[in-house]
DNA sequence: GACAACTGTATCCATTATGAATATATTCGT
DNA sequence: ACGAATATATTCATAATGGATACAGTTGTC
């Protein structure tokens, strides 16, 4: 989709996974559980798409490594960096204002 | 992005569509100025996107050709059918979560 | 301590979605 | 009449996604 400069609209596997690294430090298996949890089901993030993805955002510094975990060496956790939470954060807000349209046109009950 | 059988998540470019054709008949690049000014700019559609995915939401019987425009016979102006419409709503019900769980991370403003 | 099941990361390949550019015809304003 | 804007549409290249598979480390159990 365009996005004239305004703000690079993310993909919604990019928006889920940040969302997942904003309570802090989580690898890359649990944030697809965890996307999973809070979707009920409704997203589930191919491997694919959750590798490639972690990796274009580590290489664009939205997200950050965090400390080897001790139990269990397979592990590398992630959390975002300031960079990365500011992008969440106006992608919310994009959503957000989304919502509010759907939401003038009748198609989701008013307010909550 | 993967889901499960529960619901097929829609592009971006396709549920703005569908949101600008909410409201009731308007022609294609009605719906892409409909849609910018809707998002502040934010969301420009590329006619390929636009004129590809109107044909798509045609075949799949989301959407509807209405009656011709006598004004200007270039003019092909469709609506949402009762399944498009439905689709939508799932749509902006599935956007609304995904709102309130940025909400809980912390990316938004409480409430408002 | 062997073995199966699960966890965790990663990649290949095919398919789908998007974007930049262009083509072409109609309508509008002056 | 003539240029600018409107309106639909396609081609070709690139980006994003999904299905499948591979493979190693970890956990539980008998």
């Amino acid at each position: 989709m365009g996005h004239s400069d305004v703000q690079p609209a993310l993909t919604a596997a990019t928006f889920h996974i940040l969302l997942a690294l904003a309570e802090g430090d989580i690898h890359g298996y649990a944030i697809a559980r965890e996307v999973e949890a809070a979707t009920d089901g409704g997203v589930v993030l191919n491997p694919a798409t959750l590798y490639r993805t972690l990796r274009q955002l580590l290489n664009d510094g939205w997200i950050a490594e965090g400390d080897a975990d001790p139990d269990d060496s397979r592990r590398r956790a992630y959390h975002l960096t300031a960079r990365g939470r500011r992008i969440a954060q106006a992608e919310a807000q994009r959503l957000l204002n989304v919502v509010r349209i759907a939401r003038e046109r009748r198609l989701l009950p008013a307010l909550r």
